[in-house]
RNA sequence: GGUCCGUUCGUCUAGGGGUUAGGACUUCAGAUUUUCAUUCUGGCAACAGGGGUUCGAUUCCCCUACGGACUACCA
């Protein structure tokens, strides 16, 4: 009988989820929901002194936003409740415990300055890698070189202790991983790692091991940064007599920096000229802001779809995906192997699909918003047409407005270029025509506009390119942008007439010749 | 330093013992357009290096180089 596949996403609540993280979360959603199985939210908050204030509640909004659901999670409850750790906390010295009477942990008495002291010594001694184990453990303080009664002594007095894992001297351990294949690790490699702290809380390594099991999760999909300590979760899985029932692993391969220098941290913040976080976040000890996705303008659709192939691809030539599609199309064995570098102009390029996919009427909500903002009323309609105009020519939501003001208010700069190359004489005699022509108009449509444009200039011999680009410029002040005929249709009559008025009145000293 | 993982166009990648090594982003050129953008067409551009194995290797094996991760009473 097959077990039914859970997942959990295990973020540390200690700032912002980065976007390295929301990518392990999604292929963790996209896995379980492929195969039909739970996806489980677990805060690894074992580390009081990295508490802080707001993350979880960050990470939840985050995973919200790319429309990632959860199954079972610390706001939701579930059948494996708490699904925090400190408030799973009674639950990891029993096991602890355990291992020390079957013999595969031990209590250490070490102060922070000797084990300091003692690295130093194997430094000084040129040990490749100083650390605490199978053979340095023998020279330390612990339940293994003092005596009997002292250890008693001491754990009844009360004296800080550690519980560490008593690491093999000599032994393969391996491990089976679904994206790299069997991994091997020499036991000497691994430190006698500590399980539980001085504070009673347990170290991540026993937390996620006792909490994977507990919960029964069958597959642990995390970051490549993980790989080092697997062999030492499947040391704790074989001790603690789990070992037929433990998950299988995928270690994804990380997400570095464009220059592919080092992989993408929190700490690279808005360093890189882009966004590491899905929403804007403000530290609450330094007070500072770093960007997000979601305030950049970037639609969660675009920004899940762009994450979802850095690392991983469907083996088809559709590179445009919805979440379920997504969802359907997973499999951990087409993640890559090697480090991916983060590149933003394939997420803009994204935004810009999933941008114009967007009927208008959805696209003209943006505009009326913004529009809001600047106290300026606009019609549906009207705001519909313009977004119809712009879609093929933005990249971001607030572009409606940031790219198409023009339509709203007269523009008061007038390019330079343009108006030094095309503003003359003649097209000036064109526009008084036009604009006296004008109200003449029984219906003032694009269509209408252009016809008496082109009488205009027939009358006098021209052609529509020579007047063009000075149209654009009296009505948009720009020298690019959609249609003309169908801006000014917007714009309206009066305003037209008056945005010639005023262009020619302000260009005037370029019309000499 | 040690351990582990990795290496196909600038980037993300497909492919896989015999292919014109495919696609996407970027970029460049052309077409369309009243401009810019879009769109369309086309171009540039890659198997890290060296040894094997083989009739044949980019593909399998080894070594080197390079890159990355890890190396805490952090996760």
């Amino acid at each position: 009988m097959e077990r039914e596949v859970r997942v959990r996403f295990a973020p540390s609540p200690t700032g912002p989820l980065h976007i390295g993280g929301v990518r392990t979360a999604l292929y963790n959603y996209l896995f379980a929901k492929k195969m039909g199985g739970k996806m489980i939210l677990r805060i690894e908050d074992t580390d009081q002194n990295r508490f802080v204030p707001g993350a979880e509640d960050y990470i939840i909004e985050a995973l919200n936003w790319c429309g990632i659901t959860l199954d079972e999670s610390p706001v939701t409850g579930g059948p494996y409740a708490p699904y925090r750790q400190s408030e799973r906390k009674p639950m990891y010295m029993q096991y602890a415990l355990q291992l020390v009477e079957s013999g595969h942990a031990y209590y250490a008495f070490d102060t922070a300055e000797e084990l300091d002291e003692m690295r130093e010594r194997l430094k000084a001694a040129k040990v490749a890698t100083p650390q605490y184990n199978a053979i340095t453990r023998a020279t330390m303080k612990n339940s293994l070189t003092l005596p009997e009664d002292e250890v008693k002594r001491r754990l009844e007095s009360g004296d800080p202790y550690v519980i560490r894992l008593k690491v093999p001297r000599k032994e393969e351990v391996r491990l089976k991983d679904m994206i790299r294949g069997w991994v091997m690790v020499h036991s000497s490699a691994i430190d006698d790692k500590v399980l539980m702290k001085s504070d009673g809380m347990p170290t991540y390594h026993l937390a996620n091991i006792v909490d994977d099991h507990l919960m029964e999760i069958t597959h642990v999909i995390r970051g490549e940064e993980w790989l080092p300590s697997a062999p030492l979760h499947v040391l704790l899985y074989r001790y603690l007599g789990w070992e037929d029932t433990m998950p299988e692993f995928a270690h994804l391969p990380l997400l570095l920096k464009p220059d592919g220098n080092g992989k993408l941290s929190k700490r690279d913040g808005d360093k890189l000229g882009f966004p590491v976080f899905p929403l804007r976040w403000t530290d609450p000890f330094s007070g500072e802001l770093s960007s997000g996705y979601r305030e950049a303008g970037y639609l969660p659709e675009a920004f899940v779809n762009f994450l979802a192939f850095l690392g991983w691809n469907p083996g088809t030539q559709q590179e445009i995906f919805s979440l379920q599609e997504l969802a359907q199309e997973f499999s951990v064995e087409r993640i890559g192997k090697s480090g991916t570098r983060f590149d933003i102009q394939k997420a803009r390029w994204f935004n810009e699909q999933y941008l114009r996919a967007k009927p208008d009427a959805e696209l003209a909500t943006y505009l009326l918003a913004a529009l809001e903002e600047h106290q300026i009323t606009c019609t549906p309609e009207k705001a519909e047409k313009i977004a119809g105009l712009m879609k093929e020519r933005v990249s971001f939501p607030q572009d409606f407005w940031q790219e198409a003001a023009y339509f709203f208010v007269a523009p008061t700069e007038y390019s330079e270029k343009v108006a030094s190359k095309k503003w003359n004489v003649q097209a000036v005699e064109v526009f008084q025509d036009f604009k006296n022509e004008i109200p003449a108009l029984a219906d003032f449509n694009a269509d209408a506009v252009k016809e008496l444009l082109l009488q205009i200039l027939e009358r006098r011999g021209m052609k529509i390119g020579q007047v063009m680009q000075a149209l654009r410029l009296a009505a948009t002040g720009a020298e690019a942008g959609p249609d003309l005929m169908q801006i000014i249709e917007v714009i309206g009559k009066e305003e037209t007439i008056s945005r010639i008025e005023t262009a020619i009145a302000k260009l005037g000293h370029y019309a000499t010749a």
